[in-house]
RNA sequence: GCGCCCGUAGCUCAAUGGAUAGAGCAUCAGCCUUCUAAGCUGAGGGUUACUGGUUCGAGUCCAGUCGGGCGCACCA
């Protein structure tokens, strides 16, 4: 609806000689009584050009043209707005739209030919995903679900690390936990990792290979072992949730040397030091920050000659880039909210574009369970497991949970909540509207013969008018517009809200207006609304994920 | 101490700088001889943490204060 406005009003804004820098911009006002849409640029180029703002809106108005049978009325309201009034005709006749597009109503063409790479989950193979890992995979997922509706390639990539200092200490946990099942007695220090999943791993390697290790100082083995166990068992769990990456990109590739016997990491360095980023004191190797005004310059290689994690962040980053991505987008939680500035900066300095990155950070996750805050931890071994909240309340239910705050929000997930099967959940109420649907169009076709397929009869759409049909119209031509919005945002939270409130004005629909009862083109009229309602549910539902029961 | 996020109805949360700050839950009052009542209609409930500032207009932007969360390693 935005395209179908914007023109017709710089036309007319240039028409009346008024020549303004700022951007037209459309919004819908919260009270209809302002119309369907409304537009303040009289007050900003009143602003710019020191002009009453409701004379220069009373000057527009008469260019204003627009197709015959589209607007009900216009007019100037408050100081200076102007207000458009859709007309019912023209709002049913749209809705016409739902029901050609189909699966593919909603969706745009403004990533077309362009890539884009989402980054997510990303979290290293040394234990099982938490919970508010969950939140960063969900989240990401739907933002590439939503760049993939405006026709970007997408790579959905998942970043890792199996060679770090982390790993070593994986491998060495799952060793003394052998050891203690070969019989000896072992002290488990506290910076190992203590979580049960250890000693399962150690049970399997047992199983394997008896006691015959029982003396090695090889950690490779118990490395690489749970390394295999722990990412399949990642994966399985992404899985439960409709998760699955194209890419899962090895941290340990930029350490390895190319046909040149370079790194990744090493370029990084010369590129740097080309620049003259780089200085070398105490043994490390910076990255000159204080230059660019932070308080402390940040080590890129160690005293020890093992790169700190910012220098491969910034190789891979680079490699972003060479892949040739038009846009890069990184998902990551609360905790990891000091680390982009560096690579950004260290970016900008090799020369890249870093308007293409964009970054989503969500904020944590803490569980409720019978109103009583629980607060996640992570390393330790009673962190909350992904899987447990997927087993206790379903793929549907974690999924919508985690999206349905604004990701800067501390989420708070009430299990009980998630779990019940009734009203209050959330999940149920958007179920519900559809599965509603899905029984109604059973039913039509039983007792009225009723087939949008052999009869697509859609301008029927036309006769209704009454208001609950109008606003259910109206609201299924926002569709497309709320892609967009949540997109920009990277904020899939505004999807959620919208399908709700969707759903609600089907209930309403329903409630207010006979379908099968009424006059047969008034009831096929009023079937292919129902009809249209359920696919734009459906084609939300498959951005966020969440399934569409056909009953319930 | 420094950086980022948050503070809105009893609770959980909305509100691209716009008009009378909205939903859900909870509470109260109605609606099933009629297509799924897992639904609908209505009511009550607010000094948007606080103090200033910017402007036609501030919950939103800026400065400061208070409160909560997360970071601030030659860990990732």
């Amino acid at each position: 609806m935005h395209e179908f406005f914007l023109p017709v009003i710089a036309r007319a804004v240039e028409a009346a000689g008024i020549v303004t820098e700022n951007p037209i911009r459309i919004e819908q006002p919260a009270d209809k009584k302002f119309g369907d849409f409304s537009t303040n640029i009289a007050f900003l180029a009143a602003k710019e050009l020191r002009k009453n703002p409701r004379e220069l809106a009373q000057q527009i108005i008469p260019h204003l043209s627009f197709p015959p049978d589209t607007i009900a009325k216009i007019e100037v309201a408050g100081a200076g707005f102007i207000n458009f009034y859709l007309t019912p005709l023209f709002i049913m006749q749209s809705v016409e739209q739902v029901l050609l597009y189909t699966d593919r109503y909603g969706e745009g063409a403004s990533g077309k030919g362009k890539r884009a790479i989402v980054e997510y989950v990303s979290a290293n193979p040394t234990g099982p995903l938490t919970i508010g890992r969950g939140r960063g995979g969900v989240l990401g997922d739907c933002i590439a679900n939503l760049f993939a509706t405006q026709g970007y390639d997408i790579t959905r990539e998942y970043y890792f690390n199996d060679a770090g200092r982390q790993m070593q200490i994986l491998g060495e946990s799952v060793k003394l936990r052998y050891r203690e099942l070969c019989g000896q007695i072992v002290e488990f220090p506290a910076t190992h990792y203590q979580g049960d999943y250890i000693r399962e791993i150690a049970e399997q390697v047992f199983n394997d290979h008896g006691a015959a290790l029982a003396g090695t100082e090889e950690v490779d083995l118990f490395k690489n072992t749970a390394e295999s166990i722990i990412f399949s068992a990642i994966r399985a769990t992404l899985e439960r949730l409709g998760i699955r990456h194209d890419s899962f990109f090895n941290e340990h590739t930029l350490y390895t040397p190319d046909e040149t016997g370079t790194t990744a990491n090493q370029r990084v360095i010369e590129a740097l030091g080309e620049k003259e980023f780089i200085s070398k004191y105490d043994g490390a190797t910076w990255f000159m920050t204080t230059k660019l005004g932070q308080e402390k310059d940040k080590v890129l290689i160690k005293s020890t000659g093992e790169p700190s994690y910012r220098l491969p962040d910034i190789a891979y980053h680079l490699t972003k880039y060479k892949r040739g991505f038009d846009v890069i987008v990184n998902v990551f939680g609360a905790d990891h909210i000091d680390e982009y500035p560096d690579v950004i900066e260290a970016l900008k300095i090799l020369g890249e574009d870093t308007s293409r990155i964009r970054i989503a950070i969500n904020q944590f996750v803490t569980t409720t369970v019978d109103g009583q805050s629980v607060k996640m931890s992570t390393r330790k071994g009673n962190a909350d497991l992904l899987d447990d909240l997927i087993d206790d309340v379903g793929a549907d239910a974690t999924r919508l949970f985690f999206i349905m705050r604004g990701k800067d929000s501390h989420l708070n997930f009430d299990v009980e909540l998630a779990k019940k099967q009734s009203r209050e959940n959330p999940v149920f109420y958007l179920h519900y509207a559809h599965a509603r649907i899905c029984s109604l169009l059973r039913l039509a076709k039983q007792e009225i013969g009723f087939d949008p397929h052999s009869d697509p009869d859609y301008h029927l759409l036309r006769l209704l008018d009454n208001p609950a049909e109008i606003q259910l119209g109206f609201a299924l031509l926002d569709y497309p517009d709320m892609i967009k919005t949540s997109l920009r945002l990277l904020e899939p939270q505004k999807m959620v809200e919208y399908l709700h409130s969707l759903a609600e004005l089907f209930h309403r629909f329903y409630q207010e207006c006979p379908i099968l009862k009424a006059e047969p083109e008034i009831a096929r009229a009023r079937l292919f609304l129902s009809l249209a309602t359920r696919q734009v549910l459906r084609n939300g539902f498959r951005i966020l994920g969440v399934s569409a029961p056909e009953s319930m």
